[in-house]
DNA sequence: ATGAAAGCGCTAACAG
DNA sequence: CTGTTAGCGCTTTCAT
């Protein structure tokens, strides 16, 4: 049933070696050889067996992608980023989740599966600063996401601070000046929420606006209902505002709807932003403006990243990359 | 680096043969024997090499997932599902995206990386019964989701008219008669719009309800500003109406935005049911009721019949499996 | 209950 | 420019 690279080798009159030299796009090869050879792999349907391939050559042409969740949307998008970016490398991409969780972060590692990929992209969420010393990547690592986690491996990241910074600084253009910080974490300093609340007291204080304790708000886990349950405490408290900085596009939805329902239109009473750029932010009402992170050039770059690591720059020091991000104008700010 | 079987041999002082029977649970060992192979894996980190299994057994161990698009929040989910219930069996899953087009669909089946899988689920969109006689699966297939599709491989798929017809059934019960079919498709019959407006029609006509065409409206692409727009144009154009079956979530969360937006209350005036049963219909406002198509029972049971076929019954018959659905009740329709 | 040895299909030295 | 050949690490007869 399967046929062989001897069996092309027979139907071509040529050996085995050539035709794999043909297979691999080897250079020296004659015309009519070359001719022969491929007719021989097309008329047997010649497909390349990639376990033996892959014994052979120590690589598999998979690279792993660990990330928390593909129901939160965020993931689900980069996903398809990436698997986009991998196969303009000829990369198949197999999916893992961990829910976020450091106990599964740290299964999958140590799962034999991992060894399927040639190298992973790891979106670090529940392992902290202190795993960083003791985890042992199984293959090429490249680490998506804000956290600095030691230095072990390539690292490539988004701009929390400038781009909230950004998001804030676009809502105070706009005339506002009582912003909430919707999905604060009081306690966080180096994930995304602590970093984007560092971006959001940046553009005030550079404004002269002052930060006021009851605009920043906690709405863990940053789900829709999250978004939603805090704007109308803050409606119910009579806490007054006229913007509000969502730390993710979910809780932005929610925060609409809170509004909606409130009576206040978007974006005259309250202009809103959020972050990440989702799919749907394009088809929400009124569409949302958002930051889009890099979502593609971190996609791109990591997978280029591990690529190259994978084809053996082993040598080379640890790169950082942030990706650029930029605010896409939509009707929630007035766009 | 990489410690072979030969060598935990060596340092367990036994042959790789019975290492390996070690490794594969292999019953007819001393427990001596066996202690003392597993000392040797557990000290030398010992893991085994993929490719080389895959070489020898045929197996790689991995299975792909080939749907239209993870954007799309139904197939994310499903992918989640598909990768829980692969990890059960010890299976990796790659995935790879068509964006549900028949070129990129036979694109992905003729792709070398297929070749990575032992076998493959596959959600076919833009291939059609025309294609059945043609395509050719390049490993074990088991088809997932609504079209027939020839009958070369095991099928497993929602009972979109049973479904449909008892979502419907649901809004009837409620007292609703005047109920929008949201996203129906003129001319489609054997896809999913076409399915669940048959179960749309049964219902009416058992309650002895007429069927209105002005209440059966297009909504195509099913994305949430296509309910909003649907709605909105029956609401201007004065069709009365008291609930709406949208044929999927995103189109209801559309729906429920545009009844907000003129203010009408869900589900007082309108009352709304939604259908896959998305992550986000919990977290709506109002929490959608939807109808879950079985989402975890199609998973499973298409790893499970993909497993088996890998697994060597490629003489058993194939089986078409209809996945059991349910009504998961919510504040929009009054729960 | 365990060992010896063949070979899965491919790539890459090394020859010629 | 092309052919010969030696393994990659594992599973699996076939012996013992």
């Amino acid at each position: 049933m399967t046929v062989t690279l001897r069996e092309v080798a027979a139907a071509a009159g040529v050996s085995i070696k050539t035709v794999s030299n043909v297979i691999n796009g080897y250079a020296h090869i004659s015309a009519r050889t070359r001719e022969a050879v491929e007719k021989a792999v097309a008329d047997l349907g010649y497909q390349p067996n990639l376990s033996a391939r892959g014994l052979r050559s120590g690589r598999t042409g998979a690279i792993g992608l660990v990330i928390p969740d593909l129901k939160n949307p965020y993931f689900a998008e980069l996903a398809g980023s990436v698997m986009r970016a991998a196969s303009q490398h000829g990369l198949a991409v197999f999916v893992e989740q961990t829910g976020g969780d450091r106990a599964q972060e740290l299964a999958v590692l140590a799962s034999p599966r991992m060894r399927m990929a040639d190298g992973i992209l790891f979106s670090v969420t529940g392992l902290d600063q202190a795993d960083a010393a003791t985890v042992a990547f199984p293959v090429t690592t490249v680490l998506l996401g804000e956290r600095i986690f030691g230095a072990g491996a390539d690292h490539v990241t988004m701009k929390n601070v400038e781009a909230a910074r950004a998001a804030t600084e676009h809502l105070i253009e706009l005339g506002r000046s009582r912003i909430v910080a919707l999905g604060a974490r009081p306690h966080e300093v180096s994930g995304s929420a602590g970093l984007r609340l560092r971006g959001y007291r940046e553009a005030l204080e550079a404004a002269g606006i002052p930060f006021r304790d009851e605009l920043v708000v906690d709405a863990t886990p940053w789900h829709r209902a999250d978004g939603a349950r805090a704007v109308r405490e803050l409606l119910a408290a009579g806490t007054g505002f006229d913007a509000v900085f969502a730390f993710n596009d979910t809780l932005a939805f929610g925060a609409m709807r809170a509004l909606g329902d409130a009576g206040l239109g978007v974006p005259r009473d309250v202009a809103i932003i959020g972050f990440d750029d989702v799919d749907e932010a394009r088809y929400s009402m009124p569409a949302l403006t958002s930051i889009d992170p890099g979502r593609d050039e971190i996609a791109e770059t990591a997978v280029r990243l591990l690529a190259a690591r994978i084809g053996g720059d082993s040598t080379e020091p640890f790169v950082l990359h942030e990706a650029a991000f930029r605010i896409v104008t939509r009707e929630s700010t007035g766009g």
